[in-house]
DNA sequence: GTCGTTGCAAACGGTTTGCACCGTC
DNA sequence: GACGGTGCAAACCGTTTGCAACGAC
């Protein structure tokens, strides 16, 4: 809960990781743009892009690089899947277990040295399916 | 290995199309344009850009929105995941079998109704490994 | 007081688009 | 001959960056 001591905490950047921690969407940096400017009027779009990628890089935040044009930020550092509606391009967090390990089977199989991986769901979301 | 009877094949279409199924890296939009123009000296990039919209559209190709900045494309229609290297930014196929039904288990797990899905696998390659 | 951080605006990189001409069907 | 495709250049959009003033430590 607390965060790096290297990290000098203005009122800015306190406020980006408030907002941040405070919802389960997965706001893109123009998203917490919005939501900051709520609270502190006059804070510009590249302090919120600075911070955003500064609270990544030191783990207190996760960038997370899915399919789409824009980037998306999650507060939640634990690692878990996503699931994208093609239709309104919500993000919501999919807590499952596929019960194997995809980085052992891929390390196998492969002449990489498997680091990471992501495992990202594309489909519609409940709020979407009556639409369509 | 023939494509749909709706479009019609332009020199340039045609060009794009089979330098992209010539190879079996993921270029970028402007790869393509690369390779394209050794063939097609005048060829435009807007022209690169639409072709290869176009032939993804009609499913001939694969636009693959892996992460990074950049989107690719792959002559390769087949459904398969991919493996990035964090180093060089190559992107290779992994050919690689799970053994469980990922989309299901989404789907029993989510409220989402699952279309598809994408697995990435993020390492060093052969190539990068000896550099550090 | 230092030095990291801010707001602003301009620059950037990848992609898309408007337009007049061209070439496929 | 019609109409989709082309080359060109300008526009676009998300993101990054240079700079001088500011504020946390």
């Amino acid at each position: 809960m607390l965060e790096d001591t290297s990290l000098r905490m203005t009122k800015q950047r306190q406020v980006i990781l408030e907002e941040l921690r405070a919802v389960t969407s997965h706001p893109t940096a123009d998203d917490m743009y919005d939501m900051v400017r709520r609270r502190l009027p006059n804070v510009s779009l590249g302090t919120v892009y600075r911070n955003l990628e500064i609270l990544a890089e030191s783990g207190v935040v996760q960038k997370i690089d899915i399919g789409g044009t824009k980037k998306r930020f999650d507060g939640n550092v634990d690692l878990h899947h996503h699931l994208r509606c093609t239709l309104c391009g919500r993000v919501d967090d999919a807590h499952i277990d596929t019960g194997v390990d995809l980085e052992a089977i891929a390390a196998m199989n492969t002449d990489y040295t498997i680091l990471r991986h992501r495992l990202e769901f594309i489909g519609i979301c409940p709020g979407c399916r009556p639409k369509q």
